[in-house]
RNA sequence: GCGGGUGUAGUUCAAUGGUAGAACUCCAGCCUUCCAAGCUGAUAACGUGGGUCCGAUUCCCAUCACCCGCUCCA
């Protein structure tokens, strides 16, 4: 199988905890499977991550044709939003384990496949396929047995009660996806911003799922954070705006800084496809454990605005102001989950790179506005600069994220910085108490440049943006 | 969920049924006017719970976690 072989994922986790971007969470209590805490530097990563798709997604309308509105929904919502959805229904999946070889698989499609198609068990209850099963000796496809255990749903959806008692009428759950919050608030914000369409909604935020099978590191985890475009347009204009965002996307990423060997579309076939999707394509990265669903560009037709019309009786159809027709808006949904994207542009930019003097150095080549600190100040000598170098520490830290270092030799101090991703490294030197020139050495091309204190601002400023 | 592997310091690795060793890192100090130098010192570990045993980090069982492969994936 195909990998990205720049780095193992066990090398990965180790960096991540050795310089703070990631730790095992609940560590000292031996773990909780599958759940991450983001570090120190980990935050500033993800922060920039997010701030850089809020800049693209959100604030950045150089395309006259549309306009893009922010949201922030909460997430713990009205437990109907969930049933309208679909997420109530579909989220249980009908579940049996072969008892035999301790296979699992889903009661529907074992049916499904059995009957090559003639029956797919769609809404059947769950006596129903257990009785079909049972009758027809559908066998275990691993080890051809028929001896299952009763069928258990497995509810994707973490449920939690309002108030204190348990019971059923408090019954709510964590979101699936940040996407209803938008839907649910579709009229909300058309009338409170007088959008028109086509435009979009989007919102970064966390969401919650009991997956069946996590794994992968901070991949796939059961608490996630996305950041969904709710893009709102004219039906049958759906699938010119899909092609628009599709290569919005890609572009994206590619400013983000990953490489497009590593990049690639995956169109989803027709038995693939969600029910309520007309078109789906994934942006795959080629991570450590191979190629995985980095984004998802998802048409979604009128199929989500619809269903909560119908389920919460309220008209959520757009009045046309050009030909006064009514109707309901299509959608194109790219969504993207920034710890993948995290995951990915970390192994995108960890590297080994070997010196002309033969030695190895270890550098996070991060594009200078996600790197979590922009600026190192490092005392040539500690006992003689480190007065200076503070102040200039203390005042850079008004304007970026700024780390100190006075211990060890400068080299050394040089290749913390790069192992980080730190773009620059600010040496404060004699020269900076008798002249107020300090040294700028790069990450990159390891190049040295002496400037005016007073410059020293607008010189990283001009180099960290995005 | 299944199969395989691994759990000893922050990291990488040793050894051992009876006081767990090292390297790197980190910290303090010395030295040092620009790319992991050197010297001195300090801190730091047997995933968790049972069992066998006089005694378990070592053997056994369970459990937890991670990695690899499959499976799954709104």
């Amino acid at each position: 199988m195909e990998k990205n072989n720049n780095i193992t994922m066990e090398e990965l986790v180790n960096y991540c905890k050795q310089y703070g971007f990631v730790f095992q969470g609940s560590e000292i209590y031996g773990g909780l499977a599958n759940s991450w805490d983001y570090g120190t530097l980990g935050r500033e990563l993800k922060n920039n991550i997010k701030n850089a798709w809020w800049k693209k997604f959100i604030q950045e309308n150089a395309n006259v044709n549309y306009k893009n509105y922010g949201l922030d929904s909460a997430i713990i919502m009205n437990p109907e939003v969930w049933v309208a959805s679909g997420h109530v229904a579909s989220f249980a999946d009908p579940l049996i384990d072969c008892k035999k070889c301790k296979s699992r698989e889903r009661a529907d499609k074992l049916i499904e496949e059995f009957t090559e198609g003639k029956e797919t068990g769609d809404g059947w209850s769950n006596e129903k396929l257990e009785n079909f099963i049972k009758e027809n000796h559908v066998p275990c496809p691993k080890c051809g047995e028929c001896d299952f255990t009763p069928i258990r749903k497995f509810n994707l959806l973490f449920e939690t009660h309002i108030g204190v008692t348990e019971d059923s009428k408090s019954k709510a759950y964590l979101r699936g996806e940040t996407a209803q919050g938008i839907f649910v608030n579709f009229a909300n914000v058309q009338r409170s911003m007088r959008a028109k369409l086509p435009f979009g909604i989007g919102q970064i935020g966390k969401s919650f799922r009991n997956e069946i099978t996590p794994g992968n590191f901070i991949f796939r985890v059961r608490e996630f954070e996305q950041m969904e475009l709710e893009f709102f347009c004219k039906p049958n204009t759906d699938l010119e705006w899909f092609s628009f965002w599709k290569q919005y996307c890609l572009d994206f990423l590619k400013d983000l800084g990953l490489t497009g060997a590593n990049l690639r579309y995956r169109d989803h076939s027709k038995e693939e496809l969600s029910f309520y999707s007309k078109a789906t394509t994934d942006i795959e990265y080629l991570f450590p454990m191979g190629w995985g669903e980095l984004w998802g560009i998802a048409d979604r037709t009128d199929y989500d605005l619809s269903v909560h019309m119908n389920h919460s009786g309220q008209d959520l159809r757009y009045l046309d102001p050009e030909t006064n027709e009514k109707y309901t808006p299509y959608v194109v949904e790219p969504s993207v989950g920034v710890d993948r994207l995290f995951l990915a542009l970390l192994t995108e930019a960890y590297t080994k790179e070997t010196l002309e003097d033969g030695s190895v150095r270890e550098v996070l080549k991060i594009k200078n506005f996600l790197a979590p600190y922009k600026v190192a100040v490092l005392p040539l000598i500690k006992k003689n600069h480190s007065d200076k170098a503070l102040e200039v520490y203390q005042d850079l830290s008004k304007y970026f994220s700024v780390s100190y270092d006075e211990t060890a030799n400068i080299g050394k101090r040089y290749r913390r910085a790069d192992v980080i991703g730190t773009p620059f490294c600010v040496t404060v030197d004699d020269e900076t108490i008798n002249n107020g020139t300090v040294t700028v050495r790069d990450r990159d091309t390891m190049k040295q440049e002496v400037i005016k204190l007073e410059d020293l601002v607008s010189y990283v400023e001009e180099r960290i943006n995005f």
